[in-house]
DNA sequence: GCCATTATGTTTTGTAGAACAACAAAATCT
DNA sequence: AGATTTTGTTGTTCTACAAAACATAATGGC
């Protein structure tokens, strides 16, 4: 069985906002070595190659006597591991390979409209155990559907090793979350409205841990911003849009997710698009998601409501007039929109997740167009639109890599 | 005559991206020093009251022996000052007040399409020296209009006293802005393209020093996000407007300027309102400087080009029609484009200055209706319109700012 | 095959900076 | 006047890193 970490598992979050000041507390001998630590720790993560100590020191301006003994303590720790086998390097004594420690693994969940995921990832990035469950939860009840979500999370826990500890777990919602009070305030999709998931969650269902929910968009984003946990991608500043039956957005950046005052940020679903245009149950006129959600695409398309999105991109693409029109419509719209984020925000890569990363192929070339028409930098920097890998259920994953993440920030907090 | 650093003039900004790491350098003996000279500068600067050494210690978690040695230093280094006169106050021997020095000061210029300003402002916030020059400089030449602003800064400069030092000089300007380059690379209004201000400034001019250049509406919100170098206001995150002939904007989150990837973030006056409005310079169309930029308003209100928004105020608020319908046309436009800003960056806080500040009050009431039923967060958050103060030249302020926050993030440098 | 060479990793010693504790200074309260 | 209280200073101790010497384990030349 997993072993929770009882001292530290409570309080290893981020605070909520990101703070200003680098150091807004005093700093003493220990401080020091928790940052050494960290930056070993964020040296081997994100190296393409097994470094060894020395080529932490080398790369990191740390001796390597000092490496040496930071290492030591990790390695013991579980976040770093040694490789046995030295590969040949040419002359010297060979290097001892570092790597990411497989003793320390987090857990993700999500609930979304249309399935439930439990997800353990390691912080190798490797999915130790998964659980994946569709169904239709669109107006569904708070309780029983977290009641099934544990089931599944329980599922996933028991084929987890018993040397791997696991340090958080996440939950990643479709609405507004509230972090720091844990609460779900809105989540128009699932019909559910200030719901506090931790209390309707068996703790053994969450190996004893604190359940720390999260934004789907926010945490789905981290996937494509972190290759595996403390590996960046090449995209460092992004923005995520993640299309569902409503369009939740987070804007990456420096890899970091932007949280705005209360980390609500990146709610593009709800950018106005046209003033004069259709009510949206938001209250407000012509939201970007009455041209691009799931649903206003598939009416104007004048496919059934069940329809995937592969299936409108078909049409679209067999030259179906009614599915070309929907998807010049929300070209139209996702342009307007994007554009003013990228106006300003400054960050000309669009990455495009959950449906419209399926249809991605047929709304990339117009949507460039319309960006690089529509903002100010296009004439030095041209706007570019991505498409994100198609995980089943990229929120958990996110999910996890966010508990992980802690660990790469503050390792001397998981250290014996 | 104010003497130059010359040693860390050059290297005193802070990089261009905010540092996704808390430290992506390896900490030493001296970085704890440093970090701790940091933290008892900011205490004591962002403290409301004079502080004590003991007070400091309270404050941070630093022992009153610690916090002694760094305030000896920063004292002789002139980045802190003993106030003589001790307090009464109660039992004890009595505290030695602890106030920011007056020996270190900043330069801050400013080109506007009205005016050229040039401010040495010192690390207690007080305008040490001034010169306003007002001119139209829309379609000037970027030559002779920086020769006008270096004749300022010259004689500006003969006003600092002899003991004060200059740390920095930075220059505000209405345009994208390259700052790792020191270029400007478009001013819509002055008609400025690829400009490097550094190049046609002579070195005299700014006492030797680097010329930093700086969007000017990032700049100007800093006097908003600070009353006083390293004294956050009671803002931390807001969006802050600049309304001259064209719109300018910045996003602060926790007193930091959103800089983007390139440092062009927060270009909200090109952000869409009406996909069928009228045509941009900018390209695209129906762009939020087309309604409430200075000569859209003028001319739908019907007054001459020349009006100042004061007289546009007035005409609205003694009913004059066409007044009226031009305001209330900007306001629709605003809390469009503003919506979104709130939507995606959910900063419910917008503070109107240059223009719009001056007609803040026939915009504000209107505008927080049209946000409140546009914005997702309104239902748990109230979107609040605030006014800037009436600075002449809050760019030129800014600038001097953000010169001064560099002394405050790294006193040690300035250290002897 | 043996020894120089080279790079890795460990041990030892030195040092900087903060905590801790004791003390000196300067006021108020009784 | 003496006890009390708070501020600021002066040693001493402790911790973590740097620097340098040393140990280790490979290759390469003869």
């Amino acid at each position: 069985m997993p072993t929770p970490v009882p001292t530290t598992a409570s309080n290893h979050l981020p605070p909520s906002r990101t703070p200003s000041d680098p150091q807004s507390t005093s700093a003493r001998q220990s401080s020091l070595r928790e940052s050494n630590l960290g930056l070993v720790v964020r040296t081997v993560y994100a190296s393409p190659t097994a470094l060894s100590r020395a080529g932490v020191a080398g790369r990191t301006s740390l001796t390597r006597s000092t490496v040496s003994r930071l290492v030591d303590d990790l390695v013991a720790g579980g976040v770093l591991a040694e490789l046995g086998q030295a590969e040949a390097t040419g002359r010297g004594r060979p290097a001892t390979p570092l790597v990411p420690g497989a003793g320390l693994a987090a857990l993700g969940l999500q609930v979304n409209a249309t399935y439930l995921a439990a997800r353990v990832v390691d912080l190798r990035g490797t999915v130790v155990a998964e659980r994946v469950e569709y169904a239709d939860l669109v107006s569904s009840e708070p309780a029983p559907t977290l009641t099934r979500l544990a089931a599944l999370s329980t599922q996933a826990l028991k084929e987890v090793p018993g040397d791997v500890r696991l340090v958080g777990a996440g939950l990643a919602l479709p609405g507004i979350v509230s972090a720091d009070t844990g609460r779900l305030l809105l989540a128009p999709n699932l019909g559910w409205a200030d719901v506090r998931p931790a209390d309707l969650v068996r703790r053994a269902a969450i190996a004893g841990l604190t359940l720390n929910v999260g934004n789907e968009a926010d945490l789905a984003a981290r996937t494509v911003a972190e290759m595996a946990p403390g590996r960046p991608s090449s995209l460092r500043d992004f923005v995520y849009l993640s299309g569902e039956i409503g369009i939740g957005g987070a804007a990456i950046v420096d890899g970091q997710v932007m949280q705005g005052r209360h980390g609500w940020a990146g709610e593009i679903g709800h950018v106005c698009v046209d003033p004069d245009g259709p009510v949206c149950p938001c209250g407000a006129t012509g939201c970007l998601e009455q041209y691009a959600g799931r649903r206003a695409l598939l009416a104007a398309a004048g496919l059934p409501p069940g329809s995937t999105p592969a299936e409108l991109r078909d049409a679209a693409r067999s030259g179906g007039r009614r599915a070309e029109r929907a998807v010049s419509r929300a070209v139209k719209a996702l342009g307007i929109a994007l554009a003013g984020v990228v106006n300003v925000l400054d960050i000309p890569d669009i990455v495009l997740g959950g449906d419209l990363g399926q249809i991605a192929d047929v709304l990339a070339p117009g949507l460039e167009v319309q960006l690089r028409s529509r903002t100010l930098s296009a004439r030095w920097v041209s706007p570019t639109i991505h498409t994100a890998s198609d995980d089943p259920a990229p929120g958990a994953t996110g999910a996890a890599l966010r508990e992980l993440s802690a660990v790469l920030a503050h390792p001397a907090a998981w250290l014996p």
